[in-house]
RNA sequence: GGACGGUUAGCUCAGUUGGCUAGAGCACCUCGCUUACAUCGAGGGGGUCGUAGGUUCGAGUCCUACACCGUCCACCA
């Protein structure tokens, strides 16, 4: 049999993958019916996060689907029920958004031009598409995920899972819709979450000035425009200097414009920052609306959608809010009322996905609740009992803190408890046309809350739609087929690992805690498990506007898919980014030709006659007191990856693999055989040539889970194959 | 302002509960195309483990302070 010299990945990736595929293997049930695991074994269960409908994947992805294959693999070999369900994510505002862009450039159009039926055809259209492509992706990255199952946050039983969700809550008086000072971004034409809001320091203007000269406390501010909306001015009530104006209301009129001033003692003052007085603007800043909210103090807008000036009346409306602005301080400056210009570090809050200034305003939408206290609804949790008060926000915490969720690395444990410490409610609809449209309808000043309106007519649905990260929080348990009762949900559910990054800790997994105790009573994954992120070689973050994002197709195309799992995995600890300069890279694919190489070594020096060979095969040769010592210490190396796996440390893992193939096996074990293999004497050529087929076979499996490939191409090769695929092998010294 | 991470060979990083004469890959130097592999083999140089203290028989590993780099969160109007 004549095997190439050089292993080419990119003649074997293709046809291993279909021969996978073929097999049914991905697929749990083919397992339990072929007798791989049987119904009674553990399961072992990993939901894809969604890679988002946008484009194409990015070395993130490959990081993520690499250490889940890995797991995978692994405890698909000892024979766990194995399932790893697949799925894409309609990503709400992020498709949207880029969908807009494409279409404004190539045909000058904005939504409202096409349409909400054409647009979202448009969009629909798009996101096929990018699913096509990130399919074939996820599959040349040698995925061992179940086909069979693939889920879509925006198909028709996710739909129908996130409305029976949303109901769920609102009956349980988790949702509400209100009038809230909201993230408004004027430039996507929503609301967004406080999570999808970037803080950037930037070069601001802070302002000393007084309303007019009949008021006594001047006031500093760096939006001079927003003081147009305001109705008080705080004070620390520990200020000696303004004790005594507390209580007392001003009538002022500020360039023209009539404002009503009550003055109030708010603890959140700080007496040594600016004049130690703020003027307070409860439509158009956090802080304000909850000092507003303490005082019971008059709302004002005076902003609108459009990041413009609307006041009835008045010379300001319809001006830009940088132009007002200017105007105003010009018109302080004439009127002698400017006391102070000093340039101030500020930071300017942008929306994440359009990169628009937020303009903090107050709107009518739909937030879910999560310092409200209810009688927990289901008794399925070890952790809260039946009827139990509590809220979400301590459900999120008793989570983690009874271990009945472990992080890995446990140092992200504190970031997620400060994340809920500093938790507001969230803000789940969104004014864009692209995802759930929120199962809610009105009639007059009623509201229903169902997937249809009650059979009178004359009911219109919220023409709004849900954050994107509602439908991924019920992602475990929707994919399973809930709110049918399905096999699958009694099977797979709660998941064994949820793997990320931990720039999603928050959007996600803490929403998927959230989501699936509430609705579900039941833990979402027993594990997460926090990859790093992948930087460039110079350690910055990969971005599409730096242009230094490595695209992973490329690179598995290069140096063949095996070789870049194992330069996602080595080095890279649970946590810690890690950095894939080209060096690494071309090490490994070296790695996977060694691993060729050695292999066909081993099987050239197989005996030709038929009995031999059979001994060998089926380890019945009897090994010389050398041989049976050097395959015991191997057998402590099979135990040492074991374990490393089972502990989540897979660079550690993988690095030992390496090492002990190329410089235990190859280097020493290979080597110090050879003379014995031609020596002549067949008790122990027979020996050495068994023992170094006995640890190619137990290697190619233990190193399977890390370079399935290459592994499964050679298991192919060896004699005793007969259709039977690696993937499904036991793993070697299985307890 | 709060929290977290990093600082170990020229570069990228390991070093799990303190015992290491401090490791790997790449790079570098010398030799070798030997019938698995030159995508290789044999050998070699190179580190006071960020700084200053402390605990200990013993510290890269634990404690304290500081410095620099990075990240996250909050936010001052």
């Amino acid at each position: 049999m004549e095997i190439p010299k050089n292993y080419n990945p990119e003649k074997t990736e293709e046809k291993i993958y279909s021969r996978w595929e073929k097999s049914g293997f991905f697929n749990p049930d083919t397992c339990i019916k072929k007798g791989k695991t049987s119904t009674k074994s553990p399961h072992f269960s990993i939901i894809l996060p969604p890679p988002n409908v946008t484009g194409v994947l990015h070395t993130g992805h490959a990081m993520g689907i690499t250490v889940e294959d890995i797991l995978i693999r692994f405890y698909r070999m000892r024979g766990y029920r194995t399932l790893w369900l697949p799925g894409t994510d309609h990503a709400a505002i992020a498709t949207q958004s880029k969908v807009e862009s494409i279409i404004q450039k190539k045909e000058k159009k904005n939504r409202h031009d096409l349409g909400r039926e054409e647009f979202l055809k448009r969009v629909n259209e798009f996101a096929n598409e990018s699913h096509d492509t990130i399919v074939s992706q996820v599959k040349k990255l040698g995925a061992s995920v179940d086909w069979s199952r693939e889920a879509y946050t925006l198909d028709k039983k996710r739909n129908i899972a996130v409305n029976t969700a949303f109901k769920i809550l609102y009956d349980l008086g988790l949702i509400y819709r209100k009038i809230r000072i909201v993230n408004w971004d004027p430039k996507g034409q929503t609301t967004v979450s406080d999570d999808e809001v970037d803080y950037k320091e930037e070069e601001g203007m802070l302002y000393t000035f007084y309303y007019d000269k009949n008021f006594p406390i001047p006031i500093a501010t760096t939006r001079p425009e927003t003081k147009l909306g305001d109705t008080a001015v705080a004070v620390n009530p520990k200020d000696k200097r303004y004790e005594k104006y507390i209580g007392k209301v001003f009538q002022v009129n500020f360039l023209g414009e009539k404002l009503s001033i009550k003055i109030v003692g708010d603890e959140v003052v700080d007496k040594d920052f600016g004049t130690g007085a703020l003027g307070v603007t409860p439509a158009h800043s956090h802080t304000d609306w909850e000092i507003a909210e303490r005082h019971d103090l008059e709302v004002k807008q005076v902003i609108n959608e459009y990041a413009k000036i609307d006041i009835p009346d008045s010379k300001l409306s319809n001006m830009k809010t940088k132009d007002a602005r200017n105007f105003i301080v010009e018109k302080l400056k004439e009127k002698n009322l400017l006391i102070k210009e000093e340039p101030i570090k500020q930071s300017v809050a942008r929306a994440e996905r359009t990169s628009g200034v937020i303009e903090p305003l107050p709107k009518l939408q739909w937030f879910v609740d999560v310092n409200k206290e209810f009688p927990f609804p289901h008794s399925s949790l070890s952790f809260v009992e039946k009827n139990e008060k509590v809220t979400l926000k301590k459900l999120m915490q008793l989570a983690i803190k009874g271990k009945h969720i472990t992080i890995t690395p446990s140092r992200f444990e504190k970031t997620y408890f400060h994340w809920i410490d500093n938790l507001r409610d969230w803000c789940i609809s969104r004014q864009i046309w692209f995802g759930h449209r929120i199962p809610a309808w009105y009639k007059n000043e009623e509201i229903f809350v169902g997937e249809n309106p009650p059979e009178k007519s004359g009911w219109e649905q919220d023409p709004d739609t849900l954050d994107t990260w509602f439908s991924s929080a019920l992602w475990t348990f929707s994919t399973l087929g809930w709110p049918e009762k399905t096999e699958d949900l009694k099977n797979y559910h709660p998941t064994t690992v949820l793997n990320t990054g931990y720039d999603i800790l928050f959007f996600w997994v803490a929403r998927m805690i959230l989501m699936t105790t509430t609705v579900f009573g039941d833990v979402p994954f027993k594990q997460v498990y926090i990859h790093g992120l992948v930087r460039d070689e110079k350690g910055r973050k990969m971005s599409k506007s730096l242009g230094n994002s490595l695209d992973p197709i490329e690179v598995a195309k290069q140096y063949g898919t095996d070789a870049l799992r194992m330069s996602l995995i080595i080095g890279a600890a649970p946590g810690n980014d890690t950095r894939m300069p080209e060096s690494k890279m071309k090490a490994q694919k070296h790695f996977a030709n060694k691993v060729w190489n050695a292999s066909r070594f081993v099987l050239s020096v197989l005996p030709e006659e038929k009995e031999d060979l059979g001994k060998i095969i089926n380890s019945e040769i009897s090994l010389i007191k050398k041989d049976a010592l050097c395959v015991k210490k191997f057998e402590s190396h099979i135990k040492e990856v074991t374990k490393e796996i089972e502990s989540l440390r897979l660079y550690m893992a993988a690095e030992k693999v390496y090492h002990y193939f190329w410089h235990t096996f190859a280097d020493v074990i290979i080597e110090e055989r050879k003379d014995r293999i031609y020596s002549g004497d067949k008790e122990d050529s027979l020996s050495a040539v068994s023992t170094i087929y006995r640890l190619l076979t137990d290697q190619l499996k233990i190193i399977h889970p890390f370079m399935p490939f290459l592994t499964e191409e050679l298991w192919s090769l060896l004699p005793s194959y007969e259709e039977n695929l690696l993937i499904v092998e036991k793993w070697p010294h299985n307890q």
